[in-house]
DNA sequence: TTCCATGTTCCGCA
DNA sequence: TTGCGGAACATGGA
């Protein structure tokens, strides 16, 4: 489920328990997950230096390694990463393993192999590179940035929040939670917003990826007024019991409750 | 067997 | 120019 909060979540996992370990090897089992850098380029580079650093951006996690330049690893729908000790612990769909100096390994794994793993020289040229969008967490906390990157834009809130060029970090899922909690209609259009639903919007998105970020992702862990634990087919909003609706765009469902979010 | 899925990218159309 | 919607990508699970 990798969103932002999911992101963070990975991003503190590695600091606790993978940092400067020095990396002894390094294998790639499925070539198709690696952008931009061959296979033995990428172990070059790992092999004999140590994760020393991260950040990021949007859904992006970026670790430093120490001379080399930074690892870029993007989680698609369904990546994942694993520490631990035990070889024949290796989970099944392992694309990247690093093993360390220490005997424990590192894996990256993606299952449906849509997320990426590649490298590059700079955080920021990276992200230029990308035309990535300032991180949306970051940016949550700058009103007057906030306000001045949306209103460069007028299509509908759920496309906009969830368009990685405007702001990164926000997907189709945590952008549903977003808008139920600051009871905003998913196909409203932004320029329709007031300073104050922008205000809004503003300090909502703040408030879930930091509250969502806090459970690395666990929906299961959110507080049950969220919209995300009860994001079913069939099931009703956690705030007035009216069926919730779903609707589709762009190949992607969307669910919001037709009596809290009020279209405008 | 068919449909659906949290990711991005590309294309054609308004 | 901008935004939208659909299809494609690769694969598994219900």
């Amino acid at each position: 489920m990798p969103e932002l909060p999911d992101v963070m979540g990975f991003e503190r996992y590695l600091q606790s328990c993978a940092l400067h370990q020095k990396i002894a090897d390094a294998d790639v089992s499925d070539d198709r997950i690696l952008k931009g850098i061959s296979v033995r380029s990428l172990k070059r580079r790992l092999k004999g230096h140590a994760l020393e650093d991260l950040h990021r951006r949007g859904k992006f996690l970026l670790g430093r390694i120490d001379g080399q330049g930074w690892l870029v690893l993007h989680f698609g729908m369904t990546g994942d990463l694993d520490y631990y000790k035990q070889r024949q612990e290796e989970p099944e769909y392992t694309r990247l393993r690093m093993d360390f100096e220490n005997g424990a390994h590192l894996a990256y794994q993606s299952k449906r192999l849509l997320g990426e793993v590649g490298w590059a020289d700079d955080p920021e040229e990276f992200a230029a590179d990308r035309d990535l969008g300032p991180d949306a967490y970051e940016l949550s906390a700058d009103a007057d940035a906030f306000r001045e990157r949306l209103s460069d834009h007028r299509g509908k809130l759920k496309s906009t929040l969830t368009n990685q060029s405007v702001l990164a970090g926000i997907g189709n899922v945590y952008s549903d939670e977003i808008l139920f909690q600051a009871r905003l209609h998913p196909a409203t259009s932004l320029d329709s917003l007031s300073g104050r639903d922008l205000e809004n919007l503003r300090r909502t998105t703040g408030r879930v990826l930091r509250v969502c970020g806090r459970h690395g992702g666990n929906v299961d862990e959110l507080p049950s007024h969220y919209l995300l634990p009860h994001r079913e087919r069939g099931a009703h909003c956690p705030r007035c019991d009216t069926k919730l609706k779903w609707t589709k765009s762009g190949g992607r469902s969307t669910c919001h409750c037709p009596k809290c979010q009020s279209s405008s």
